[in-house]
RNA sequence: GGCGGUGUAGCUUAGUUGGCUAGAGCGUCCGGUUCAUACCCGGAAGGUCGGAGGUUCGACUCCUCUCGCCGCUACCA
């Protein structure tokens, strides 16, 4: 082949190297290995990008408080994810490190090609933030008073900042969505997107003041690059945008954005606005993917239910792992992880259906025709059916991929196994075998099984590389490489010798390694707590905290999630409304005695006046999130101190 | 509240533009087989395709209403 490759440039996020990665990381850097390494299956020139986001006031702070410097800081832990994508043998071409002089240098090139262009000015932010997700919000926008992404609390903070023109670019954005529906699937996040957008764009703050972990602003020494600039841009300085254009050149602009669903509005709005500022061509696609959803709620350390991807690769192999994870879950939608449904995928799909196939064809070779592989001679019953699935799976596992249906794809490649399974039972070899009249025909099945497993092979190749070596190994195949084109062709494969080897999915006890999981999990330390800030006895004294008890309670007209309550604080009834309409009903909570905050400012909240607070503490109740009342005996009125 | 998505066997789900007797895997029950990793193969039971209307010769597929769940969004002092 000597004409030009068609060209196929495919990207996860860059991970925030706050802290080792987990299971969830890794489902998204296995389907980009995975569709990778299909491609180039496929005969594409591809190239796969990873890499870290490693800038932050959140990595400034841990770092502080490890006693090392930012640097030093991520680079062990960016040695740890590397250490884990080799383990895992993930075949991205580029690793790109937001601290690597390639990407400070172009970030701010970048930066000033944006300047010039006028699309970036300096003006001032002002704002509640929270610092470990490093969001400014506004204050309607908080939850209880505190960060609505980690529920944290937040800080006043006021600054210079520079940014970004994105208001310009807010009808371009809604026509990229309405006349590209392709640009981002699935379809339902398109029509999140564009409501958004409908709802007006405010101009991006694009610099901080407050911390210094980042890339400087070229032209002001006191700011740096917030995250938008500096971690997106990772895609086109990796190909060495804008000075070293070879690579950009080649393969902008990009085939597949893989995201998780979370980032989608990044990738689809603030990113394609800055291409356009830049003139450049936009993604041809993001991908938004589901989450791995644990039992018990998100993955998090004090529920010990983070999942180590390292090990379950050392107890069942990166093969075992990668197939679950692409076969198990559909693309874009959630999908429950937990033990028992790894497990048995591995066992039933790998041990029993591959393994025991792999392991029966070769040993009913080596038994009945001396370790080798026959040629076909007398044709019979089912050898159509079953030569027509093989020789027809490749185009279906592509078909699937066009889509990014992983799991459809790996479904289409077990439809050969159990066939050839099926096919055993049909032709009963271990019959033909007694008599020597049929020698011929037992050939024929013999044959049809090592051309169904060398076909086989092929098709697992992209996805489980290893495996297919091993299957290729005990085939006798070990000659050649597999090519995908040779999984449409049939008898192709005659005296090679086989050879038993160790089960290439040893059968496992599923009660047994449930126990032992569980076990690894139970011995984790929980996290220490997170606290505030710390206060002084005088700060504290400021609160005036008071018994009650609630008398009426309704829902708010105007709001959803609102309850108002009216709370009887010894001679007086206060009306204060609480975000707790999910957890009880109005009529559930009267005469429950709670914890007010008695001398916090009135406001209006969506219409209503609130006069105080509602003490809650925070409590999940069958994966729901559930405020609990901060309850006493006491008589209302009294100091809570 | 607004916008959107989704609801198919006990569980997880496939169903492309309306034509299906609604498929599959797991689970359950029955049977077969011994080449193989106590595996594999066959059969059966199990679905009023969330509910109610409507369009149509015909609807899981289209329309209206309704209920449940989910996402984005506004309100959470």
């Amino acid at each position: 082949m000597t004409e030009a490759k068609e060209k196929f440039y495919i990207t996860t996020p860059i991970y925030y190297p706050s802290d080792n990665l987990h299971i969830g990381h890794t489902y998204c850097t296995v389907m980009a290995d995975a569709m990778a390494r299909f491609k180039r299956a496929l005969g594409y020139d591809v190239r796969f990008l990873t890499g870290t986001d490693e800038h932050g006031q959140k990595i400034q702070t841990i770092a502080e408080k490890a006693g090392v410097s930012p640097q030093a800081y991520v680079d062990n832990v960016v040695a740890g994810i590397k250490d884990l994508w080799k383990t895992m043998e993930i075949s991205y071409d580029d690793f790109i490190r937001t601290t690597e002089s390639r990407h400070v240098e172009r970030v701010q090139k970048i930066f000033m090609e944006l300047y010039d262009k006028g699309d970036i000015y300096k003006g001032e932010y002002e704002g509640l933030y929270c610092t470990p997700c490093e969001s400014f919000w506004t204050e309607n926008q908080l939850v209880d008073g505190k960060c609505p992404d980690c529920g944290r609390p937040v800080e006043n903070a006021k600054e210079e900042a520079y940014f970004f023109k994105i208001s310009k670019y807010q009808e371009d954005l809604l026509k990229l969505f309405r006349e590209n529906p392709e640009f981002l699937q699935p379809e339902s996040r398109r029509n999140e997107m564009i409501a958004f957008v409908e709802q007006g764009l405010e101009d991006l703050c694009i610099s901080r003041t407050s911390f210094d972990w980042g890339i400087k602003v070229p032209i002001d020494g006191k700011h740096v690059i917030y995250v938008w600039l500096d971690a997106l841009t990772n895609y086109i300085t990796a190909l060495g945008y804008p000075d070293k254009r070879e690579l950009y050149d080649h393969y902008w602009p990009v085939n597949v954005h893989l995201v998780g669903k979370e980032i989608v509005r990044f990738h689809t709005i603030i990113w394609p606005a800055m291409l356009m500022s830049l003139d450049l061509p936009l993604p041809k696609q993001v991908l938004g993917h589901g989450w791995l959803l644990m039992e018990g709620g998100k993955m998090s350390k004090s529920k010990g239910n983070v999942v180590d991807p390292v090990k379950l690769i050392e107890r069942y192999g990166i093969d075992a792992l990668k197939y679950f994870l692409l076969r198990e879950y559909t693309f874009g939608q959630d999908g429950l992880f937990t033990n028992e449904v790894m497990l048995k995928r591995m066992n039933y799909d790998l041990a029993n259906d591959l393994g025991n196939l792999v392991s029966r064809t070769v040993s009913m070779i080596e038994k009945y025709n001396g370790s080798f592989v026959p040629e076909a001679k007398v044709s019979g019953d089912f050898d159509d059916e079953l030569r027509a699935i093989a020789v027809g799976a490749a185009g279906k596992v592509e078909a699937a991929m066009d889509k990014f249906k992983f799991n459809a794809a790996l479904e289409e490649i077990w439809v050969v196994v159990r066939r050839a399974n099926k096919y055993i039972d049909e032709t009963t070899p271990w019959i033909l075998a007694k008599d020597e009249a049929q020698k011929d025909r037992l050939d024929t099945v013999l044959h049809n099984l090592a051309e169904t497993l060398r076909i086989v092979s092929i098709l697992i190749y992209p996805f489980m590389h290893t495996t297919s070596g091993k299957i290729r190994k005990q085939m006798g195949l070990w000659y050649a490489d597999p090519e995908w084109a040779d999984a449409l062709e049939f008898d192709q494969m005659n005296g090679e010798q086989v050879k038993k080897g160790e089960a290439i999915f040893p059968r496992l006890d599923i009660e047994k390694e449930l126990e032992e999981l569980e076990a690894l999990n139970g011995g984790e330390k929980e996290a220490p707590l997170e606290l505030k800030e710390e206060i002084q006895y005088d700060d504290f004294a400021k609160l005036d905290l008071r018994v009650g008890t609630i008398l009426e309670c309704k829902k708010h007209p105007k709001a959803d999630k609102l309850l108002v309550f009216q709370v009887k604080i010894g001679p007086e009834v206060r009306q204060i409304v609480s975000g707790v309409a999910e957890c009880y009903k109005p009529e559930e909570v009267i005469g429950q005695k709670v914890v007010v905050v008695a001398n916090l400012a009135p406001r209006k909240i969506r219409g209503l006046a609130s006069n105080g607070m509602l003490l809650f503490a925070d409590n999940v109740v069958e994966d729901k999130e559930r405020f609990e009342f901060v309850t006493t005996v006491a008589e209302d009125g009294n100091a809570v101190t």
